[in-house]
DNA sequence: CTTCAGTGATGCCTCGCGAGTATCAATTTT
DNA sequence: AAAATTGATACTCGCGAGGCATCACTGAAG
């Protein structure tokens, strides 16, 4: 069903009916109008011939606005300047100077790199607002499949279809332990003098890839660990540390600066890798211009 | 300074945009809107050039919104629907099918003609809104004048410059006395009777026509009136009757039904008279819909 | 790998309509 | 009563929106 073109009154009329309502002078509008009165006259008579109400009382020696005329002259105002400011929003829109970013990052992130990309974005494009959501690797690989979000601060998994990620953080992981633990005071460790000790983690769903690598450096050091706790979002692990209810891994940017209560031993030997990339849609790179803007202070090129 | 045209983009590109934006399909969009598909990708072109930013991404096969392209639907949606509503609202408030009517009225209005008014008016034009406001003669003339109001039932006064009125009410007035009063027994009286008797009147300010015909009936009689309270709003009055302060003028319309605790006699000989009118700006008659309408009601022709 | 259907852009032409000039008709001012 | 002012009308002109034909490119089917 055509749906045909439905207005038989264009902005032009609007213009020119804006300007004889403030007057109520067609030969002064017309010269604010840069058109010859003539002109003027005939797109007003058009225009009410359109809407099907008289907007003027023309006595030859006076012009007045009717009710119908009031009552469109308060609504069209508004309505001009919204569309007069229209050409500048849309094209600080395009050029990535406003606008709305969705970020997913996770706990790791906002301990390390996430707070001074924070602040240099915000001081580069104050009128960018960004919605941020701490979720964990698996959600934010999802969400940016589902277009919930822009772009995600994660661990880097092997699968990342259709994804174009940039490398952030990659940092052996030390041992954060209560700060009146046995081994608490020992220069450095190694994993297998952990054996004893019960391990606050985080649930493997959240984040399938790095856990299977803490996993594996367990088995390579030759200790079956026992999980004490599973818990997110990661700041949590630090509190149930302090608490003694086990250790933790964390990488050396993380614990810096250390909180109370705990202490942080580098590993020797066999040891997860915390790792941090930024990840966003291929295809998006050039048509999300606010997304650009962020990419261009969170991952810059080369 | 000429305020020249500042809009390098019609309606009708923001109306062929909107169809774009829902089909993503030029070809398909241009049928909806009956026109060619060469004629429409131009104009699309011309408003990306108008509003300096991309508003779709075309890559042969397919058709997508940019960041700015969204943000244009969204705002555009509205505006258009609003302007498509227009027609029809402005038509029906230049038929006076809708709008609104500021009336002022006199407590005796209220009292006598104005409520059958009303329910009347209501039923035919429902969709009219009436502000009403009680205040004296004196103060609707001014209202009058000042445009304030664009009707009012008042008290006719001598000079009314500049309006139409009708009248609607003419009634020699009785007496209304406390039901305990000496002479509320009389079968009917002669103001020379009520020589003792306190009167509560109104402000002379309020309605100096009217006020200055008490006065002379009192002095046709004979007699010197021993005026107790002036008050305002009129059904006040009453009350001061009923607590047995004084007597008051009424005529039998608003005498009717009679109030609990009071007794209303006719008068013989000289009396005031009330009257009501009802009073509007004579040039409007025809340029305001909504109180032709009211008038249609209010004050029929013949 | 080739072919073909589908899609948006471009070139060219026509004609409708908005704009300008000249003028009129009516009303207020002097 | 004459003059000045003001909105409407008649006529012509030129821009630009729209239509048609065609191109250039993409992605799917064979």
């Amino acid at each position: 069903m055509p749906r045909e073109y439905q207005f038989s009154y264009e902005l032009r009329h609007l213009v020119y009916f804006r300007e004889v309502a403030r007057t109520l002078h067609f030969r002064k509008a017309a010269e604010a109008l840069a058109v010859a009165q003539p002109a003027l006259s005939r797109q007003i008579a058009q225009l009410e011939l359109a809407l099907g109400a008289a907007l003027f009382i023309r006595s030859r020696r006076k012009v007045e606005l009717t009710a119908a005329g009031r009552a469109l002259a308060e609504r069209v105002e508004p309505i001009l300047r919204g569309l007069a400011a229209l050409p500048g929003e849309l094209r600080a829109l395009a050029e990535g100077e406003t606008g709305r970013v969705q970020v997913g990052f996770t706990g790791l992130a906002m301990a390390t790199v996430l707070p001074g990309i924070l602040r240099e974005f915000h001081r580069a494009y104050p009128r960018i607002r960004l919605e941020l959501n701490e979720s964990p690797t698996s959600a934010q690989l999802a969400a940016l499949a589902a277009g919930d979000i822009a772009c995600g601060f994660f661990h880097p998994d092997a699968t990342t279809p259709g994804l174009k990620t940039r490398e952030l953080l990659r940092e052996k992981n030390g041992v954060l332990l209560p700060a009146d633990h046995a081994l608490a005071a020992s220069p450095s460790l190694r994993l297998r003098d952990l054996a004893a000790v019960p391990w606050v983690l985080f649930p493997r769903t959240h984040n399938p890839g790095f856990y299977d690598r803490v996993l594996a450096a367990f088995s390579r050091a030759g200790v079956t660990p026992r999980i004490a706790e599973e818990v997110w979002p990661r700041a949590n692990a630090v509190g149930l540390v302090r608490a003694g209810l086990g250790a933790t891994f964390m990488c050396p940017s993380e614990a810096r600066p250390l909180p109370e209560g705990v202490t942080f031993l580098p590993l020797e030997g066999p040891a997860p890798e915390s790792r941090l990339v930024i990840g966003w849609r291929a295809k998006e790179t050039m048509s999300e211009p606010a997304l650009a803007s962020f990419l261009a202070v969170a991952a810059p090129e080369t």
